[in-house]
DNA sequence: TAAGATTTGTTCGTATGTATA
DNA sequence: ATATACATACGAACAAATCTT
């Protein structure tokens, strides 16, 4: 179980570990990432909470989504370089 | 983007707009209301202050929520007339 | 064809914390 | 102190798409 800062956000600090999952080539490109079950059940935290981060991912180009299928890190070209956060 | 008074509360407003858009027929009856999140997008205004019309609404008989599935405009016959505010 | 499980997506419901007036 | 309003976080349920059996 991982533990999350108190002072921060929850779903932020979420966001910032599977995008740093993903950058650093824990979760593949092309290559799928855990379903939200999952990743509710490893981080303790509630299926909203990882639906924002995610969502933000989604956003960030870094993911993407099929309804009925999974979730799956998007290829290095479509990502988005956010500098500003 | 709707505009509120500044000198009367904007769940009050919020609760007065949504009746009217009932009573006057724009939200049909035994039809549907726009989502929490949708209203949230629509008028500006925190989930909270929505939900707390919509509490109202409901204890007015004019609305009746399906958790998980929508909120939607109660029959006439099932509408309370609060004459008292 | 049909039924079930999994996964994403959406919704309502509740509670807590913070800031403000 | 109380009420308002916003943000966060949790829980529960429903729906659609996908895949398997």
């Amino acid at each position: 179980m991982i533990e999350f800062d108190e002072d921060r956000t929850v779903w932020e600090q979420v966001y910032e570990l599977l995008r740093s999952r993903i950058e650093g080539g824990q979760y593949k490109e092309r290559g799928p990432i855990p379903s939200t079950p999952r990743l509710v059940q490893e981080l303790g935290v509630a299926q909203n909470t990882i639906r924002k981060a995610i969502n933000r991912l989604k956003a960030d180009g870094l993911i993407r989504a099929i309804n009925g299928k999974g979730t799956y890190v998007a290829p290095r070209e479509a990502w988005f370089r956010n500098k500003g956060e």
